[in-house]
DNA sequence: ACCTGAACACCGTTCAAGT
DNA sequence: ACCTGAACACCGTTCAAGT
């Protein structure tokens, strides 16, 4: 399935979407430090300097990758009706999206700002908000307010189960019950700052101001 | 003011502390690409490998160079005696001293989840919530998912400031009206958040359970 | 206490050329 | 349409040895 056609060729050919699917591969199995481009190309079997016929350069690559992880965020059963729980249950399938990848929240992070990946994300984010009655400007800036604890949060999560499996472990910071981000208090953790910001958020409906 | 003592040895010696000077001289004016051992090296007169007597390896420069951010966050006036003012003053003073460094968000996440750094950080955030009655570990939580927010806005702010002056800018995404986390809309969208955060905390003294 | 010199094992990217 | 081969200009880190 990640193989190519293997029509008749010299050698073995992959289209873009093979590529892709081969580095998110590395990423889960190694995590980011280990994608590396020449890495990646081992795995195809091809030359560093194939990767640059499907991708202008590493950061493109990346991009395409935050998509993937993202895109895979999907509602179980769509049956919210209302802003707030619409809005949570996004939030929670974006944070089990980015967990389903090693190193997800940092791939994706780092494409914010080019729009990408992260973007598709911020969307529906904003959308779900929307469903409150909240104007346009309103909601996108409460989107990206959620989307960067999310990202914020899960990156933590993450890179503190890389840590402790490396063994890398200061003092006590690993089993620290003072640190609720870690582990079976994540999602405890994760659900309380998505609280904070939605109650913030309600009050504001009556609120003409950005202010306090 | 960098320069060492230069007492009469053979060549230059640095300190510790000239190391940090000089990494953060470099990070301001390059960026944190640009930061590299190698080049620290070289601004300092110095092979790579002296490095490695005064630092374990990069990362924990960054780590130092976290602290030393961190550290100059300020307050001005200390005038504040109720806790939603006195932690959005902590806040803004957090957001002031990331800014005040090229790259300062980013370098400050990536030293999180070792509790350099950024640990400082949330010290002072928690504390200024336990003013309003908190306990212990709902103000850590409710001051990681201010960090979290507060590291991912400027973050994305600075990682778009240095997109816009390389030109790479995709689409309107620059100038964009929508995009309210930018230039002089990136305080009020700041504010914003730091507002939804603590009203909705606010709503939390009277309330038992983490949940909605 | 602080640094040199030399090496090891890597990176991302470009570009002419091949099929 | 997709890849090779070879090169360019770099990385972080280690370690014996010097002063």
């Amino acid at each position: 399935m990640t193989k190519p056609e293997s029509v008749g060729s010299k050698y073995t050919r992959h289209s873009r979407d093979d590529v892709v699917a081969a580095a998110l591969n590395i990423l889960d199995e190694h995590g980011l430090p280990d994608l590396t481009m020449r890495r990646l190309a081992a795995t195809l079997d091809v030359q560093p300097s194939a990767l640059y016929w499907h991708f202008a350069n590493k950061q493109t690559l990346l991009a395409s990758i935050a998509d993937q992880i993202v895109s895979r965020a999907t509602l179980p059963g769509q049956t919210e009706h209302e802003w707030k729980g619409a809005t949570r249950a996004e939030a929670e399938a974006l944070r089990d999206a980015l967990l389903a990848f090693r190193d997800g929240a940092e791939v994706v992070s780092s494409t914010l700002a080019l729009g990408l990946g992260a973007g598709e994300a911020q969307k529906r984010l904003s959308g779900a908000i929307r469903g409150g009655g909240f104007d346009q400007g309103r909601s996108e800036v409460a989107a990206a307010a959620l989307l960067h604890f999310i990202l914020g949060h899960v990156s933590h999560e993450q890179q503190r189960l890389q840590a402790d499996s490396l063994g890398v472990v200061p003092q006590e910071h690993s089993a620290d019950p003072a640190n609720a981000t870690t582990g079976a208090r994540g999602r405890e953790a994760f659900d309380f700052g998505i609280t904070l910001l939605l109650s913030g958020l309600e009050l504001q409906i009556h609120a003409g101001t950005l202010s306090d």
